[in-house]
DNA sequence: TGACCCATGTAAGGGGTTACATGATTTG
DNA sequence: CAAATCATGTAACCCCTTACATGGGTCA
């Protein structure tokens, strides 16, 4: 899919090694898109076979070496080329659901208990992004500008788990009945 | 994922064709999951060979030959054993919040295309999701009763797809400024 | 006449997860 | 003293997509 490009993205901002993007993914663009460092450095490495990337190695002292790598020519016209090309409509595929809709097969404590997992895990992720969101507002009007089209994914992610938790109230609700 | 358990719960409630579950995939659970046909008869292979699934080979005149597939015990136990178990919460990896995250890096105009594409295709999946709650809420009593897991999966579609579209007027809002 | 439905598959390749592998430093 | 962080990878495996392959029947 788009792991290529999301990692095009991020090092044309700032260059950085594989540990760097990880920690990216895990922080800022963890809430719409999930990469495993594994992952992370077979990518890197197939980008730079492919022209895209180079890097430099850094020795560190008291740490293992480092590479940072930084888009090429090639890379940036590539980035280029992506952002002007549609991208697919997400397609979904949730196993709640599946569990859900075969639930019939199952008690109702076992799915109030699953629900009551995800909930957690919902509401957590919710609270996490509006503590972003409000950092956002206290930066200053350029920040904010500069910053306008991340947070519009930032709002995505907010409206999106707002959303799962008023279903989730009513799923509650019918499995009370 | 569970693409397999999807299929066992779909044959569990009726048997029926590669073909059958196809189509059951782009209706009933189009909205939380998709399958192409060639995963289908895939998993229908390994089910069998896992000893989840039999089939019958019904003949046919004017149309090729079909073969039904039904649980065996051993697949209603497995089926049982996945209900039980907990499923992992969703991930996300959405390529159009990767294209705004780094949308900076073209024109504004090309980011105004690419939300009324996609604007346009989640419109169309929430009339269609609503147009099937309409046809759940005139069912009976007991059909309604039946459906009712079913029916929360639906739910979530349409909120979901709510959320959505309140966040694209979000984003167009923005995108004018 | 061309598009869509019925009906089933194989093959190649891309994308992702899990397990394995190493090893020093910092934090609680 | 244990867990987390820093730092980079290989290998096996699973899941999914895209392309290819076949061929009759129905509908506009």
């Amino acid at each position: 899919m788009s792991l290529k490009h999301a990692i095009l993205i991020l090092l044309e901002s700032e260059p950085g090694s594989g540990y760097d993007l990880f920690k990216r993914f895990k922080e800022g663009l963890g809430y719409f898109w999930n990469a495993k460092h594994q992952q992370v450095y077979l990518e890197l490495k197939k980008l730079n076979e492919a022209g895209w990337l180079e890097f430099e190695e850094h020795a560190q002292e008291t740490r293992p070496d480092k590479k940072i790598y930084r888009l090429t020519p090639a890379g940036h016209t590539e980035l280029l080329r992506w952002l002007g090309e549609p991208v697919q409509p997400n397609k979904i595929n949730d196993a709640l659901l599946v569990k859900l809709f075969g639930g019939a097969h199952t008690s109702l404590d076992n799915l109030r208990a699953e629900m009551d997992r995800h909930l957690a895990v919902h509401r957590k992720t919710l609270d996490s992004l509006l503590s972003i969101e409000r950092d956002y507002q206290t930066l200053s009007a350029e920040r904010r500008q500069a910053l306008r089209l991340p947070y519009l994914t930032l709002r995505r992610g907010i409206l999106g788990e707002q959303a799962w938790l008023a279903w989730a109230e009513e799923v509650a609700a019918e499995l009370e009945r």
